[in-house]
DNA sequence: TTATCATTTGAGCATCTGTTCAGGAGTTGA
DNA sequence: TCAACTCCTGAACAGATGCTCAAATGATAA
């Protein structure tokens, strides 16, 4: 493993761009990145929030429980499952008049624990 | 450690009260999930990202450097800079003309590690 | 001092976001 | 078939967000 080097010097006064350069190849890509906050994005929004740590306690829940956790109209927690389901944070099934939701994987449930725990003794 | 009950009976049909009631409980406050979507919502934008991934791998790096690994100007850097400061995920340290930011702990690390994992083979 | 450099601050503005409202689609049971 | 129920979709709108521009602050050097 490699150290990481400290960049001292602005490049005006010392340009010491081959150092930026070698930082930047081992950076994630802007695309990359605009994946990442992405995902961070979609996690950002209060209702989202909470639909999301209610998942992660319960298992899984219909839209209907789902709506008792939150305080907005079930139309709007319908909009907020459309979002994270179209990008892969939650899945659904359906099983009569009810759709269950749950998180996707386990990724996603790691990066809404670990948060949790930042949170309550970082 | 607790199974985690699955809810399958929505409110309308039959109440379940209990069940809900005793999910909410378990579950993060409206004013955690709003804290940790503040959080999310700080990393979830492109610049705020690639600003933080380029502190990840360098370390610390001058606001000129870091102006460098983006593709806006140097005030909205600062901008952005500013937010991540007072939300207390970068710090920054003056030394002469330049300021130097860093990634405020190792929670903030761990976060932007897993999540480019989760993203590069998840 | 004066000039220059690195960074910050505040204003203005176009764009994005999350919400509600109204209506539609799919499912169940009478 | 019909009505009831669960959930989704699209439109519209207030409010938030992130950018640039212009100007200010703090530090170094002549």
């Amino acid at each position: 493993m490699e150290a990481v080097a400290r960049l001292d010097a602005c490049t005006t006064t010392e340009p010491d761009e081959a150092r930026v350069a070698a930082t930047r190849d081992r950076l994630v890509t802007p695309e990359e990145a605009a994946r990442l906050a992405e995902l961070f994005r979609l996690l950002g929004d209060p209702t989202r929030a909470q639909l999301l740590y209610a998942l992660l306690e319960a298992g899984e829940l219909c839209v209907c429980d789902l709506t008792e956790t939150v305080d907005v109209s079930d139309t709007a927690v319908s909009h907020a499952l459309r979002l994270l389901r179209t990008a892969g944070i939650v899945a659904s099934r359906r099983s009569g008049r009810m759709i269950y939701y749950r998180l996707a994987d386990a990724h996603v449930r790691m990066l809404l624990d670990l948060s949790r725990e930042h949170l309550r003794h970082g």
